[in-house]
DNA sequence: ACAAAAGGCAACCAGATGGTTGCGGAAAGG
DNA sequence: CCTTTCCGCAACCATCTGGTTGCCTTTTGT
């Protein structure tokens, strides 16, 4: 089940805000990235393949260096499993579940 | 972070099957739930306790046993920010997150 | 009263995880 | 051409984590 590497990759606090990041930033570097948190590039390479393990990420190569952009498909199935079990007991949560499974933008 | 420990929580398999669980079937003890599981009913309590952490379940003890029930509130913190994220790079989640944030049911 | 059943606490264990350092290779730039 | 810079790979390390077993307390039911 693919939504099991999205669980785990969003578990780490730094892999969030390097996700964050990204999404805010297209196009941002790994080398670029650790420069504004407190780990090594490496430690940042680690959560991108994470990162990218749930597709939640994907990376171009471009010479020397490499692009990370986000790629938003997996993040639906996480919020359509919450509003699954929270619509057992709150069905507001169900009309969410609907929303997400709506009408998806042309591919 | 109350968001911390609900990303935590829901990181592994068993414990969202755990929630899964409750949802469904309020009122369940743990000797019950460790029943339909593949592990002992202490790593049960254990991950009872990572999910009561992350006020996502709450246990009332009656007696001999302790009842679980499903508390919803802290999945829109997650699903939220989520939302937020994915509102970087795809407006139709902005909608969702408009939803999450919207109207709250009465306390 | 006493055995059975439910739960909590603690110790312990193997493996996953987040992090580091070190190195080697490929592209850019002077 | 040679240095810099960016990346990937590998080894290594400490800690966290999911799971177990064992024991003890409390409640229930006969």
């Amino acid at each position: 089940m693919p939504t099991d590497a999205v669980f785990t990759a969003l578990a780490d606090p730094t892999r969030r805000t390097v996700l964050d990041t990204i999404a805010a930033r297209a196009g941002i570097t790994a080398t670029e990235l650790a420069a504004d948190l407190p780990v090594t590039r490496q430690a940042v390479a680690k959560h991108l393949h994470v990162l990218a393990a749930a597709e939640l990420v994907a990376g171009e190569r471009a010479g020397r260096e490499t692009h990370w952009r986000a790629t938003p498909a997996p993040l639906n199935d996480a919020i359509a499993w919450m509003a699954r079990v929270g619509s057992a007991w709150d069905d507001r949560l169900a009309a969410l579940e609907r929303s997400a499974h709506g009408p998806r933008r042309a591919p």
